[in-house]
DNA sequence: TCAAAAGTGTTTGTTCTACACCCATGC
DNA sequence: GCATGGGTGTAGAACAAACACTTTTGA
């Protein structure tokens, strides 16, 4: 190796050598910060999207709501943490839940600092235990009503519902908010409801004809009208054969 | 009102309160945990999207590539930290970045309890300091030769690179892996090398002959060709109008 | 003059949209 | 027997996909 060469090699070597000996300190004594979770709850209630909203029970900001939340533990895992607050707030399990995006303004909670992740939930409204609402000062609010909200709890049920209204169209989640069983002027409302725009009856009844997975029963759903409504089912099995999916 | 109602609002406000206090108490007394970003930084190179990775020089996992990342400071923004980390191992200021998704397994480094939150940042290659790259051992990776990489980074990477190809095709967030003026030529095996598949040109042509914001300039570039391209840029006052993008 | 890349239209099939009437039933 | 919601098909427009030849020019 040429001699220039060879001391430009150690010049860079050193250099490289304390870099990386810089980046191991600051390893060992970065700050920590307050994690938490905060879950969008959606339930859809006839015609309608909503989100399930606490009322803030201490100081500060008492008396205002807020989404459902709660704080990750050292050795729990993100996502774990997220359906431990769901489960410990809802009584629900095995729900439908995904990472929307996380938040970290460093003054979003201006009495701390505290990074937070959001997740959203599907639920079926009548598994959520009545018992509940009152125990947490609960309640559902209309996507369209929405009180005023701590923080930046209202932009991140925006951005839960923007995400939502993308994810419904290509991927069959949609069927979490119904009963196992449900009917096709169901299923329409719920897509209306949540894409917030009007939907034509015979075109939504087309495409849902071509996709296998929705299996027609012989049974009728009669407490919306006299003639009653053909209950369907989703069958997952099905689905999985292809995977397709839009509306 | 009633007696037993009384009971009953005492009983449910006590309830409420005690709630309410653990809460607070819980909220004050939580675990902290150390909070990272992680930048996957895509640059494009003639004909295929690539990942800039860094080598990493100490031990735990000596030796093995990472992607660049960095931690999150106690009074910083979340995408501040993102744009600092990026700065800082490029040189690079006002780069198109986008938060992706966090990564919060217990485990995911068994070394320490971090969480990491990932940005994707879109660099023209040209413009990223070439002593960095001996300064930090870094290096340009193919996205479809990825060498072995620690931790969840290949995760990352896999996921920033899913969001890319469905954001790329509504957005126009390409422009930013080209330099200011750009040939069709140029811009269809950049859309080829995100997509990862083959692109009919004559109807990729038609589609951006529709968009206003593609002005076609009275220069070519002779580089590639005898005959030469014609150069383009993207106007994005004349985007802005309309905003619409479909690839 | 020829090799190498740039540039250009048409046809066909698929998907999307708009739109109006009959059916079954309980009251 | 009538009011209420459930159910069905078709025609035109827009969009997507497949496909082959001509142009320019430097070497």
């Amino acid at each position: 190796m040429h001699y220039t060469h060879l001391v430009f090699y150690i010049f860079e070597r050193i250099h490289f050598e304390v870099f990386w000996i810089i980046m191991n300190r600051t390893y060992k004594q970065i700050q920590q910060i307050t994690l938490a979770v905060d879950c969008i709850i959606f339930g859809f209630d006839t015609n309608k999207l909503e989100v399930l909203l606490v009322h803030r029970g201490f100081e500060p900001e008492k008396d205002r709501w807020s989404l459902m939340g709660g704080f990750v533990g050292n050795n729990e895992d993100l996502d774990k943490a997220a359906n431990r607050v769901l489960c410990d707030l809802s009584g629900l399990e095995n729900v439908y839940m995904e990472q929307v995006r996380t938040f970290g303004k460093a003054n979003r909670d201006p009495y701390e600092r505290v990074v937070s992740t959001t997740y959203s939930a599907l639920i079926l409204k009548k598994d959520y235990r009545a018992e509940l609402i009152s125990e947490y000062r609960a309640e559902w609010f209309s996507i369209n009503n929405l009180p005023d909200l701590i923080f930046d709890h209202k932009d991140m049920i925006v951005s839960a519902i923007q995400r939502l209204r993308r994810r419904v169209r290509t991927v069959p989640i949609g069927f979490n908010l119904l009963p196992e069983k449900f009917t096709l002027p169901q299923l329409q409302k719920l897509y209306e409801g949540i894409l917030g725009e009007q939907i034509d009856k015979r075109n939504f009844r087309k495409k849902l004809r071509t996709m296998d997975f929705l299996i027609r029963l012989d049974e009728k759903d009669k407490s919306q009208s006299k003639k009653g409504a053909f209950l369907y089912r989703f069958d997952e099995k099905e689905y999985n054969k292809a995977k397709s999916f839009n509306i």
